[in-house]
DNA sequence: GTCTCGCGCAACCGATGGTTGCGTGTGGCG
DNA sequence: CGCCACACGCAACCATCGGTTGCGCGAGAC
């Protein structure tokens, strides 16, 4: 119960704008403000901000690189956040134990 | 990739509100928003209106009981909700074999 | 029959995700 | 060498959202 969960990494994973970016970031290995927003239906202030907090709760880390900044993801603090949505799940799933399984079929059925 | 997830769903779970909402109807059977006000740090109106988006989404549905909305945990949509918090946590596991190790060791780590 | 409890509606406030607009420095290139 | 363009940061502004206070109302308890 109560979940001990770190509220700020949950709310910065917790923006789909900022998933979105998260994935281009694995996938690339890096990316810019300007690289993510052409791939993304958002400017590229938004995204600079997006990046902001991610950089603040430590999931990314920036290098300067001549003119441009490149950011890419902070794989231990992004561990902890995958382990904190898990946790969740698995608080859940402790109190309904039914859930366990339609959760594992839809699981199932989704696996891409 | 793309993750397909949900963002209703995965916003409306994303309040940290909203979650122990959650945990404390899954604890009770039931909730309603004075009853789960008393056990909130917020009012009785704010979490009226939290009710008020995971009915929209279809996570909790409200039986009238004399004077008072009994609210309760639609299980299946529950199952759903966390089947995405695992999906989205399995692509980023599936982009970076390193994770995997580390949250593991994290999730043991945390295990109470 | 009245009083009280639980609720809904409305106005307001601060934070945040988003936008446009502007100024600036660095790098490529004629 | 000098200039242009690109990537960035800063600032103002807007809508939405989580939260509050304040109100009125209807159903239950006494």
């Amino acid at each position: 119960m109560s979940v001990t969960v770190d509220d700020e990494l949950w709310s910065a994973v917790g923006d789909p704008t900022r998933r979105r970016m998260l994935d281009l970031m694995l996938a690339d290995g890096f990316g810019t403000a300007t690289s993510l927003s052409d791939r993304l239906p958002v400017t590229r202030q938004a995204v600079a901000k997006h990046l902001g907090v991610l950089h603040r709760v430590g999931l990314v880390h920036a290098t300067p690189s001549g003119r441009e900044r490149r950011y890419e993801v902070d794989e231990e603090q992004l561990a902890r956040a995958t382990a904190q949505l898990a946790s969740v799940g698995a608080s859940w799933d402790a109190r309904l134990h039914r859930i366990k399984r339609i959760a594992e079929a839809i699981q199932r059925d989704r696996e891409n």
